[in-house]
DNA sequence: TTACGATCCGGACCGAGGTCCGTTTAAAGT
DNA sequence: ACTTTAAACGGACCTCGGTCCGGATCGTAA
């Protein structure tokens, strides 16, 4: 169905959201005991306040630590490893990143087509990974983890959905993963940092891209 | 100029590798002293044994040295960093390909026209990821380095030739990256590891993903 | 209030990557 | 053959991520 290429595929939304929030949005912070909230809490902040002073690299674990008067095994005890209390510190732009297409207004959430709310959110990711790039490019994990992880997940999970409606025919798995390849911190520091090319020519080329692997005329 | 869509734009290989030739594939070997290559093949000869005996995870750099009866100082020296000693291990292979597709017999080498080469070099590129995946997820420079480094930049250069020859008036380069990162090893790894995907449906995204980017009629 | 178990804390400890610098040595010049 | 010098060597040393475990603390049940 809808393999021509008419306005837009109806852009149905029942099922569009169901399967995605259980993965890992809420309910995934198992209620701490006191110290350990405020110990938490302290860590974040010491973090944050090392990050703005000598930038990610300054984010030493001990350092995190010792700023928070805190022992250092409590800091990995906390959030796993290092890449985990990067990730930590982006974890508010990310859930605000996630409402926004869950759950917030058209065009990135329900309610527009489903290819202009794929142009949206490539657009906003792009813009939220150039705000936080240097925190974004420590905190990416060790390659073997790098496709793994919750919040990649979630946005490569989303991204196929859309291309589900958009091209229903297609291995929607594969090009969402080729989609989220474009968004990658790396590739973004490699293009605007030492590339110099400006955020506009990206979303330039997110638009493009999308309008091309959208197309559903047969190939050949 | 060849912007409809009959048989193909001509397939013209005048100025096709040029520009690469000089990126990284010989002339970087300065001339070690007798003894630095003496010592420089047994540290790739130790390291090739702990990598079958210990997997990629066993190369250690003081490991290699001892195995090597060389100081640990040496293989910093010669390879750089970890990295760069992983990636030594990989650069047979890698010269391989890199032969294949620039001075190679059709459909990979010169001869046959863009699109079809495309599609060669992404399944070739798959096959030799999949061959060493270990390796190559392990030589996996920092993320900033990511895109930096000659190899990467000779095979995404080689891709943005044979992209301005089939889509001429698209931004090629965003094109390249966005086709390379179908080719990243730890994408690759999760795909086929953890999805349990095999290489067959990896080949076949790769003939897609070229076809609906290779495609000229103009979006929307 | 007391007692108790689960949770958390802290910092000593370890391994691995990477640096440094005094010493050695290959190879070109005399 | 002898000097010279740039390159190579080696391993002590540093930093940092990550682990471990005895002891302190919180929350709860009696």
């Amino acid at each position: 169905m809808s393999a021509s290429l008419p306005p837009f595929p109806k852009h149905q939304e029942p099922t569009d959201e169901p399967v995605l929030l259980e993965l890992g949005s809420a309910a995934d912070e198992p209620c701490l005991r006191a110290d350990a909230a405020r110990n938490r809490a302290r860590l974040l902040e010491a973090a944050t306040l090392l990050v703005e002073k000598h930038g990610a690299a300054g984010v030493t674990m001990e350092a995190v630590a010792v700023a928070a008067s805190v022992g250092k095994g409590t800091v990995f005890r906390r959030f796993g490893d290092r890449t985990g209390l990067l990730m930590a510190l982006l974890d508010h732009s990310a859930k605000q990143l996630q409402a926004a297409f869950l759950s917030g207004p058209p065009p990135l959430g329900p309610g527009a087509p489903p290819v202009e709310r794929l142009r949206a959110f490539g657009c906003a990711a792009l813009r939220q990974a150039v705000d936080h790039l240097e925190l974004q490019l420590a905190a990416q994990p060790e390659p073997a983890r790098r496709y793994s992880n919750p919040p990649q997940r979630l946005l490569s999970g989303h991204v196929g959905l859309l291309l589900r409606a958009a091209v229903p025919d297609a291995d929607v798995t594969l090009l969402a993963q080729t989609l989220m390849g474009y968004l990658d911190p790396a590739l973004i520091h490699h293009l605007t940092k030492e590339c110099g090319m400006p955020l506009e020519r990206l979303e330039a080329g997110w638009i493009d891209l999308v309008a091309r692997v959208t197309r559903t005329e047969l190939p050949q």
